[in-house]
DNA sequence: TATTGTTATACTCTATAACTATA
DNA sequence: TATAGTTATAGAGTATAACAATA
């Protein structure tokens, strides 16, 4: 697929954790791609996975809190899928400044062609490992992630350069 | 380490690549703190990582080639590192156009640097793995890499935003 | 006075294109 | 005329701060 490099260098050696943040990398802008033609980004689908459990309590404040971003940032990745008819948000009649989110019905529709899509991803990605190979390496990466404390269904990459922690 | 999330939410289920993905992405900013100290990004580090193999016949184009980044962005790179004083550019003799890249001693010793830094984070972010856990990781993740013609050593990060490819 | 969502502004990162000096 | 490296410009993405409505 990816034509070989032009300029053949020896390959350096390196560890575990780039492996790691190489494939991970490598297997998010494949996906990146791919939701091209749905009109997504990686981001709009972590808020359409989260609104596609139908929390109906989940305001716009909540969420940004959840997904570690700025608030003035989800205004605009809702403006967008708001836009498509995704996501609606309803004034919450108990707190008039609060905004509800649901996912509509065409939204819940492109979230499982994203769940469709993820699967073919993984298919190709995963191709030269047997089934009990998968099932080994997603046993490790849990212990991995559960060790790291990231948060199910929370992508770093949300907040990549977040605060400064200076 | 990371305080638990304010807002409570069901975890919504996310596949191999997605966690693969999260893992990786949470590597590299771990990656990206640590490095701080030392004065480096890590794409300062992916340079000296190929120099400190002393690839003579280097020049700028070649590596930028290489690593998939435009040379315009190399040349910033390169800059910064030889205000440093971690690399050197030399006038190739033989085509006064071009420049031969080199590490120089200091820039060396903050490689080895980088390196004992790494091998301290992966200590850390494989903790919980055994030896031959480890090892059984390892081996599955150069499976998935040899797969997709990742490169060793170019970080797919260099070219995040490249082209459209549309 | 505090909070929710929004808008405005600025900063960083990167790509593209123009430029120079050599070939 | 083409190529290596550089500089200049512009665009995308994001954070910070100011703002309006509501509590």
């Amino acid at each position: 697929m990816t034509p070989p490099p032009v300029t053949q260098l020896k390959a350096p050696r390196v560890g575990l954790a780039y492996l790691l943040s190489q494939i991970g990398a490598h297997a998010a802008d494949e996906f990146g791609q791919r939701l091209k033609p749905l009109e997504l980004t990686t981001q709009h689908v972590g808020i359409l996975r989260l609104l596609a459990m139908k929390p109906v309590e989940l305001t716009q404040r909540k969420l940004a809190e959840h997904l570690r971003i700025q608030p003035s940032r989800l205004v605009l990745l809702l403006d967008e899928l708001e836009r498509k008819g995704l996501v609606a948000r309803h004034t919450d009649p108990e707190d008039r400044r609060a905004k509800r989110l649901a996912a509509t019905e065409p939204g819940l529709d492109r979230f499982r062609a994203v769940e469709a899509l993820t699967r073919d991803l993984e298919a190709e990605l995963f191709e030269d490992l047997s089934r009990d190979e998968r099932a080994a390496l997603a046993g490790l990466l849990r212990r991995v992630a559960a060790k790291a404390d990231l948060i199910p269904g929370v992508h770093p990459a949300y907040r990549r350069l977040a605060k400064k922690e200076k």
